[in-house]
DNA sequence: CATCAATCGTTTAACATCAAACTATCTATA
DNA sequence: TATAGATAGTTTGATGTTAAACGATTGATG
């Protein structure tokens, strides 16, 4: 009965690397979120506030793109951080299709609060591991990331650069 | 604007680690679950179903505890489960607070007809990894786990045995 | 100019998740 | 025995999540 499993010791050795990393993923997650809670937002609300706060104004569907959800969950997201105040929706005068997302004032004093403080709480987390070991983890998890490496979107048009594939932006979410 | 970060390296690092650890684990988990989809479940469900098959009939609480999950949500998946007939609610007899959970004929069909299947698309997902990798990972992961390594929870009160700590099942799931 | 296709955001339905309040049941104890 | 506390499960309310259908707006094209 405690053995559950009759495979080969390479589906043992894949399947035990991906429980792994699930639970791994969600302690730290869980944690992570107990110390948002305390200031009133969640981990959805803070990859919002912080997307706004780093790269300014935007529209839903960017948002979306950057955080990778979809369109209705974007909606419902800043309906939240809207009725707390945090963000405002303005409707863009050119194209009426588009709504861009402000920081209030409000909002922008929380996250630039938050922020410093969330990151400690990330690099207390990943303390368990040294400067080494967190840096292979990085590496090996960038091994498993979106299917196929697509990296098929230049956010903002800037087609003439054929840059250094961004894959990274140190932000504190996602 | 594309920095985002002015911390020390110390910093950049935790993020830059914390950050790919949630998008890997998000890839693979949507990756799997597009998989399961094809026989009609869900993730919840099926770590739901693959512990009643290779534990036996267990009650919510049990459930609940193996799974990490809070009573409530328990509750919601097997209404779930119990509408697609993939299993009953019995109640029991001598301690009538109790409900045990069995899977149908149908559901234990249906999960041993997916298990291998699933198996065979973690193992395929891990597979961009090598084996020291997965091993690697496994380690790194472990050590992120759990706050504290507490494991204050016999299960079933066999508390006479301080035996070899649980720690993995090889399940597919969590 | 009219229409059609694309784009943006919203709504809905389904599922997941938690915490907290609640019901039912059991156990210990006074 | 009666009552209080513990335990199992459900319900409720809030949030997040997706996919799909929908409404509004824009742009292109005949």
């Amino acid at each position: 009965m405690p053995t559950h499993f009759k495979g080969d010791s390479g589906t043992k050795r894949a399947l035990n690397a991906f429980i792994n990393l699930s639970r791994a993923s969600n302690s730290v997650q869980t944690r992570l979120s107990a110390g948002l809670d305390r200031h009133g937002i969640t981990t959805s609300q803070l990859g919002i506030l912080e997307a706004l706060f780093h790269l300014g104004p935007m529209c839903q569907r960017a948002l979306g793109d950057k955080l990778l959800r979809s369109g209705g969950n974007i909606t419902m997201v800043i309906d939240n951080l809207e009725k707390h105040g945090l963000v405002e929706r303005v409707r863009q005068k050119d194209d009426r299709r588009m709504i861009m997302i402000h920081l209030t004032p409000k909002g922008r004093k929380l996250i630039s609060r938050v922020l410093p403080l969330h990151a400690k709480d990330v690099v207390k987390e990943m303390s368990r591991l040294t400067a080494s070991e967190q840096e292979e983890l990085r590496r090996l998890c960038r091994k498993l990331g979106r299917g196929g490496e697509v990296n098929l979107e230049n956010e903002h048009g800037n087609s003439e650069r054929k840059t250094k594939e961004k894959e990274n932006d140190t932000s504190s979410t996602q």
